[in-house]
DNA sequence: GACACGTGGGG
DNA sequence: TCCCCAAGTGT
């Protein structure tokens, strides 16, 4: 037997029962695929449960307001995932009658949507040979065949794409793709793969060398670099308070409280003589105090959060329009929604 | 080509 | 604790 049939056949024995593997919609395919990128099936299982249930059909997503899709999409993180599926749920419903595109060149121009995605869908839905490369699929074929090419270089993109290309059953491309990477996720795992058990250890590069350990090969680490953000928890006399949608850089278009960003550290001295503090407040009567909480940063994947939060009390009513239960329906980035819990609570 | 973009689980 | 990383894409 030949690698796909032996990944086939070791994946129709083994594979998880999945929502999306009981459905050829092109719709909830591609749903869970965006779901997926970059997050684990644990995690994304019940989001894409709460998008089937709120948007069953491509226009009922296209028909919803962005901020009701960010909402559901709050916690997931990488937030541009979910304003691209809503936007290329506009553009399916305009542009293509709502008819979800069938082709890989079709569908790869759907925002949000490259090369992988483009792939998957196009293999799984329509049946055409396109074989995704994934991080499961690298790391397979780099332990399987040996090879040492940095992942995710120019040549190493290439060269895995190529390979993944050469090795698809072009009867069954939907399957085959699903294989690679449920094997690469359940058995050629990035820690401690199962090679007692591999139906390919007979014949596994990586294995024979011992240099399960080394592959794949992945090149550069990026620096992590510190923010330091200080929240306004505004309490008007009238007992609002205040959101702001942001509008560039991380959480684009989720809400949080009024933000001052240093580049240290501040206390209270300093922050009540910030620019931005002043602009915000008219009466000189504020009753500032800390929210003491963790000192722990909100870790992202390439920075490194230290907040602090600030609530404020004040006479003020003007311009804090939002109430404490309006901005439960906002969508708020992680932080924020831990920090509320954490308040409510207090 | 390098970097921005989240969150949570596991060793 | 720290680091890796998970069905990537856009700029």
């Amino acid at each position: 037997m030949n690698f796909s049939k032996q990944l086939i056949y070791w994946y129709l024995i083994n594979k998880r029962d999945l929502p999306w593997r009981t459905t050829d919609n092109p719709y909830y395919i591609w749903l869970s695929e965006i779901i997926l990128q970059q997050t684990r099936v644990d995690q994304g299982m019940a989001y894409y449960f709460k998008f089937v249930e709120n948007f069953p059909t491509i226009k009922d997503l296209a028909d919803a307001q962005e901020e009701h899709v960010l909402k559901l999409w709050q916690g997931l993180g990488y937030y541009s995932r979910a304003r691209y599926l809503h936007f290329s749920a506009k553009y399916i419903v305009n542009e293509h009658n709502c008819i979800f595109p069938s082709s890989y060149n079709t569908i790869l121009k759907l925002k949000g949507v490259g090369d992988y995605t483009a792939s998957a869908i196009a293999s799984i839905c329509f049946n055409e040979p396109t074989a995704v490369v994934d991080g499961n699929v690298y790391r397979v074929l780099s332990r399987y065949f040996g090879i040492f090419t940095p992942i995710n270089s120019t040549n190493g993109i290439k060269e895995f794409k190529k390979l993944a290309q050469q090795l698809i059953d072009v009867k069954k491309p939907g399957i085959h793709n699903q294989a690679v990477m449920e094997f690469g996720a359940r058995m050629c795992k990035p820690q401690n793969p199962d090679c007692n058990n591999c139906p390919l250890n007979d014949s596994c590069f990586a294995l024979s060398k011992n240099s399960i350990k080394e592959l794949p090969v992945k090149v550069k680490k990026l620096k992590i670099k510190n923010r330091y953000f200080n929240y306004l928890v505004i309490h008007s006399k009238s007992n609002t308070t205040k959101m702001v949608k942001r509008e560039k850089g991380i959480w684009l278009n989720l809400y949080e409280f009024p933000l001052i960003e240093t580049s240290e550290p501040i206390d209270k001295n300093q922050l009540i003589k910030h620019e931005i503090f002043n602009d915000l407040f008219d009466s000189k009567e504020l009753n500032v105090k800390l929210f003491t909480r963790e000192e722990k940063p909100h870790k992202l994947s390439h920075q490194h959060i230290f907040t602090k939060f600030w609530i404020v009390k004040t006479r003020d009513s003007k311009n804090f329009n939002n109430s404490w239960d309006d901005i439960e329906k906002l969508p708020v980035p992680a932080l924020i929604d831990n920090f509320l819990t954490q308040y409510k609570s207090n």
